[in-house]
DNA sequence: AGACCGATTGACTGGTCAGTCAACCAGCGG
DNA sequence: CCGCTGGTTGACTGACCAGTCAATCGGTCT
């Protein structure tokens, strides 16, 4: 058998600690649950991490980092506020439907878990919260989105509403489909923008 | 020392176990931490609750059908649809005012960790989303509200929203402050109902 | 060949902690 | 005074599992 080069085990690692971690949570699984689903052994693990939570970390990081920058990118792409808001929104919800077991455990095991893993990484997260409000506060400034809403305060709210309706996804609290996806983008623009009071 | 009543041992514990959770999490506090916030025998723990785990249920469920009753109770009471949802937000909101350790305690280890210990309890929590998703129904019924959005989508949205700002006070991402709670009520219903653009 | 070295293996250890249980204590009724 | 009952105590056990480490494998270079 050709050696794998050490770059492919350890993403085969990632990939497994994703599933796992997905269908059991992180606390519930056993560093030897990611082993065995990696089809690798347990030491192995701990050669390419210190411990399961850099595991965690790792998987985190990278894909955040995408998110951040994708919040960044839609703001400097210019347009209508309202567009970039909404590219915001259609980037974090096909993250989810490119890849919802990976999403579900980001939301889950780290935004959500603020108190435990989350904590770790505050700044990263707040820093995307207030990218949003700056696009916001542009938007504001612009005379594009009314000033008397503080922007971090939209930001919070636009943001909560797209992981509210993730953890419907991914709880089956609300069905989930391709054409829902795409709606769900349309409408969280449309209730944070135009609200649901008729016009 | 007189001797106190059963259910008030009972009740030091659920307290003490509040105070604990909210500063260590869930997974992080031993039942003996709880003995001792309580000032009580470890077994003692063990002679109210079957577990670790139904004591954190004991304090969901406790405050939980408080919400929904809250809910219910702000649709029963009639008037504008839109003074209904800002009773809603302004009940979760004064909640946290009033005890944030506990609502810490519910919205960290509970509803935003619906994988491994709100899985238990999702039907009490979607009874929440559908008894705002009502009030939301009843406004478009009445003209009050938009027609062209799922009511259970405007609810997901609308509560997200109000989560998030409760995570951003709970860890600090935003200061917290009386004014800031009473404002945030406001702006809530103004931006779900009037949204973010200017009229 | 054979020395070298990083990747890989999995048995083992040490510490942690939930839950058990036998003993203890205080009031009360007979 | 004595035994009963139910609240209260805390030492102990058994299970679990993260992380260690010595041994092995296999490719590469000399």
């Amino acid at each position: 058998m050709a050696k794998a080069p050490p770059a492919e085990k350890r993403r085969q690692i990632l990939d497994a600690a994703v599933r796992v971690f997905a269908r059991q949570g992180f606390h519930a699984t056993r560093v030897s649950d990611i082993a065995d689903e990696a089809g690798v052994a347990y030491g192995l693990v701990y050669h390419y991490f210190d411990s399961k939570e850099e595991v965690l970390n790792e998987l985190f990081v990278e894909r955040w980092s995408l998110l951040i920058a994708a919040i960044e990118e839609a703001d400097r792409a210019g347009g209508p506020h309202r567009d970039r808001l909404a590219a915001v929104a259609a980037f974090i919800i096909d993250s989810y439907r490119h890849d919802p077991e990976l999403m579900k455990v980001i939301i889950v095991e780290v935004t959500r878990a603020a108190n435990s893993f989350g904590q770790t990484h505050l700044t990263e997260i707040r820093r995307a919260y207030e990218s949003i409000a700056k696009i916001v506060a542009d938007g504001q400034e612009a005379g594009e989105l009314r000033g008397d809403v503080p922007p971090i305060f939209a930001s919070m709210a636009f943001y909560g509403a797209i992981e509210q309706l993730l953890s419907g996804w991914i709880f089956d609290v609300v069905p989930s489909s391709d054409a829902g996806f795409d709606q769900a983008k349309d409408l969280l623009v449309t209730t944070i923008c135009d609200g649901l009071a008729p016009r």
